[in-house]
RNA sequence: GCGAGGGUUGCCCAGCCCGGUCAAAGGCGCCGGACUUAAGAUCCGGUAUCGAAGGAUUUCGUGGGUUCGAAUCCCACCCCUCGCACCA
């Protein structure tokens, strides 16, 4: 043993050692099989502190089960599809002076090799070079063998073979989308390119059709189900109002909204044309026919209406809804005859439609007069809206007036609702911003639709329930993070899953079309087996051909099959087969945090579509951030610590030990100064302390029998054992760090 | 707004599920001591407040409640972080 550490002898010696005998390359065998993955780095830059903690985590993991006897695969691929990379490449080609500092100074990329990577090619081969140069300084026990890259033409064989038996399970569905636009540009608008309202997000309403005669009215709700309890339209006396001819999957209809209203429609998925202005006056005292319960409604004057929310005219729902409650109430004693409205408000009743147990039979006038609210000009009003809407929204119940929807939950039932609404074409689904949102260019943006997008139907139920089986099966680490996974199964829709820009794998069935590149990266686990094959020179690209994909990762067809069409030996197409079944599913999947309502998300659907259900996944493990100095990490801007860098100036042990123990689980971590520093001192101190263990260990007479202190000690130190190994189970590095440290 | 997580002694953070042994682990910092020519490293001790000490007092976001007893259980409220989609 050296006399000081010296962390960097001793890492170059093992890491050589390892490589050369080739200790991680994991083969099936009769042990049991552990197979652990970590989401591959996406190469748009060096590795950063961020993955060093992700990738040590599942290290630590996968050489602890070894140590207890499993057979474990640890693989690592490189993800570069999509757009960031072609983007940086632009910036480099461009010579951007922020980039280029970025990347030279804070990324470590040398100044005579930046501005060589102009194309995303380049900068594809130059990242995934020193991505496995950094992982392998830091230790990782990789199979190196199977890596890949997502631009690899055997990866696309493989992305084209899930997309075509996806599209044959109707998984992927056309349609359109809305997306943030701004009308001077003619472009989508992302988040960097917005002046105002970074803020803002895509709201769904639902457009409510009130029909006089001819012409449509259409109110824009939040709250579909109170169109039960509507009595009267507001609508605003000092607005301008247009009539347009609008169509939609061949309805022809003629609607009056407000001017600001008229634009925004002309975005949509709609066929929209400018027929006349029409004077508010002329839509005020008019008798409307509620599309929901045939009643009829009346159309009254409100100041608070804003042209440029909705449609510009406003459903009024007095029993639950404090401003409609308020703006009737105002009206009592007005006199209403320049609008040809003569009748008495007074006997317009209230329709109660909502049971919820904190009110009575109108919680918006109980409120109102609880709360002492003057008129709808009091700021207190927006208050007892909130109140009234939570209270409803959680606790409340559906009534009769409702018909089939009685008994329902409020929370529960907007979904359906709204479908009906549209299937009956009383109502269709209308987007707007939560705010305004205006573009660089200083032009107001609008929602637009992007039509023939191609999505995966995520929003199917039948999908759905598979992975809520799957997920209720796994082992989630955090168990915390259950819920989380259980509520964004809940909450995910249908997603856009193809793209024109970038890099990836042309959709195999509209090859105008790249797909997207979350898509891409959901069951590339069971590719690390067959990369393995395809490394050892084993199988060419048109070898991978549908049959081939079947019948290695679902069984289907068999091996002389297969051999007729890829004219591979039926025993090597076995053998394939064999190690795909003795490999999955895989054990446990580990990840940042960031990723579960996305990519962890995508991961469990996809599997759950494809693979038999002894092949879902079998647990999940979620953890946190990596910050600098309490400073959030950039990519693109600054700061971050690559892990090269961490490396070369601490060496592996320190920078492993410091980034596993300095948080738990999901917290977040800080890399400081300090921190590290002390870290330092620490590996420092157990090095000379087991230099003298020993030192002491040559000297003592080893045949000596055991004094009780002896026996104290072992029972200590198998405590501390046994401690560590309950953490390390639970992935509780710093736990284990503590436990396995405080016996020197 | 919705969803998730969190607010603990100078700082970071453990404890909370399974109430008492909790003035509350561990690390950092700070103070004192040992070692040293000295500094660093290392080791020992201390670190809410008052007291020489036994001990006493006030603490675990805020306000209530349950209980013989609450950092831990229940209710309400306040504050912070993250996510909310076509972007990886």
């Amino acid at each position: 043993m050296e006399q000081d550490y010296k962390p960097h002898e001793i890492e170059t010696k093992w890491q050589k050692k390892w490589t050369e005998s080739g200790i991680f390359q994991a083969e099936p065998d009769k042990r049991e099989k552990f197979f652990i993955t970590i989401p591959y780095p996406y190469l748009n830059g060096n590795l950063h502190a961020g993955h060093t903690r992700t990738f040590t985590i599942g290290d630590v993991v996968a050489r602890h089960k070894r140590m207890l006897g499993y057979n474990v695969l640890y693989p690592m691929g490189f993800h570069v599809t999509g757009t960031p990379i072609v983007g940086l490449a632009e910036l480099i080609a461009s010579r951007d002076p922020q980039t280029m500092d970025v990347y030279e100074r804070l990324h470590g990329i040398p100044g005579d090799i930046l501005p060589t990577l102009d194309t995303p090619e380049k900068i594809v081969d130059y990242f995934k070079h020193e991505a496995e140069k950094a992982m392998r300084m830091i230790g990782y026990s990789i199979d190196w063998r199977r890596k890949f890259t997502t631009t690899d033409p055997t990866y696309k064989k493989f992305i084209e073979w899930q997309y075509i038996r996806l599209g044959e399970k109707d998984l992927i569905v056309k349609g359109s989308h809305p997306v943030k636009w701004c009308p001077n540009d003619n472009n989508p608008v992302e988040d960097h390119d917005i002046l105002y309202g970074e803020e803002a997000t895509i709201v769904e309403y639902t457009l409510i059709k009130f029909r006089y005669k001819d012409i449509v009215l259409p109110c824009a709700t939040l709250r579909p189900e109170t169109t039960y309890g509507v009595t009267n339209l507001w609508v605003n006396p000092d607005v301008d109002y247009v009539k347009a001819r609008v169509e939609k999957d061949g309805i022809e209809e003629f609607w009056v909204v407000s001017r600001d209203a008229f634009r925004k429609l002309t975005f949509t998925d709609r066929t929209v044309e400018y027929i006349e202005d029409v004077p508010a006056k002329s839509i005020i005292g008019i008798k409307l026919t509620n599309p929901v319960t045939g009643e009829e409604v009346i159309s009254l004057p409100a100041s608070f209406v804003r042209p440029e929310n909705g449609s510009g005219i406003v459903m009024s729902v007095p029993a639950h809804a404090p401003f409609d409650y308020l703006a009737l109430r105002d009206l009592y004693d007005v006199d209403l005859s320049k609008y040809g409205i003569t009748e008495d408000l007074r006997k317009i009743e209230l329709i109660s439609l909502i049971k919820v147990p904190e009110f009575g039979e109108f919680p918006a006038k109980e409120i109102v007069e609880n709360m002492g609210v003057t008129s709808q000009k009091d700021p207190r009003a927006e208050e007892a809206t909130k109140i009234v809407y939570r209270r409803e929204f959680h606790g409340g119940v559906l009534k009769e007036i409702t018909g089939k929807y009685e008994g329902h939950a409020v929370s529960k039932i907007k979904d359906i609702l709204t479908k009906d609404l549209i299937s009956s074409n009383a109502g269709e689904t209308f987007y707007e911003f939560s705010e305004p949102i205006v573009c660089r260019c200083g032009t107001s943006c609008v929602v637009n639709m992007v039509k023939g997008q191609w999505f995966l139907n995520y929003s199917n139920p039948e999908w759905k329930a598979k992975v809520y089986r799957c997920l209720s099966q796994m082992r989630i680490i955090p168990a915390e993070y259950r819920v989380e996974f259980e509520n964004k199964v809940d909450w995910l829709k249908d997603k856009a899953c193809a793209r024109r820009k970038g890099l990836g794998t042309r959709l195999p069935f509209d090859k105008e079309w790249l797909i997207e590149s979350l898509g891409d990266s959901t069951i590339y686990m069971s590719y690390y087996i067959i990369a393995r094959f395809i490394e050892k020179g084993d199988l060419t690209l048109e070898q991978l051909t549908l049959s081939f994909f079947d019948y290695v990762l679902l069984g289907k067809g068999d091996p002389k099959a297969v051999s007729a069409d890829t004219g591979l030996d039926p025993k090597l197409v076995e053998e394939i087969r064999r190690h795909f079944v003795y490999w999955y599913p895989v054990d446990l999947r580990s990840s940042g945090k960031d990723l579960v309502p996305n990519h962890l998300l995508f991961f469990l659907f996809h599997h759950v579509a494809l693979f038999e259900e002894e092949n879902w996944p079998r647990a999940l493990a979620v953890n946190g951030f990596v910050s600098l100095e309490g400073q959030k990490m950039s990519k693109s801007k600054g700061p971050i610590l690559t892990l090269e860098s961490a490396v070369s100036e601490y060496g592996a042990d320190i920078t492993r030990l410091y980034i596993l123990s300095t948080a738990e689980q999901t917290q977040d971590a800080d890399w400081h100064k300090a921190g590290i520093d002390s870290a330092r001192r620490q590996v420092d101190r157990f090095y000379s302390f087991a230099k003298d263990v020993i030192e002491s260990g040559k000297r003592a007479n080893l045949s000596m029998e055991l004094k009780q202190i002896d026996r104290w000690m072992l029972s200590r130190m198998q405590n501390y054992i046994r401690e560590t190994n309950i953490a390390l189970d639970a992935i509780q590095t710093r736990e284990a760090i503590q436990n396995s440290f405080s016996c020197s």
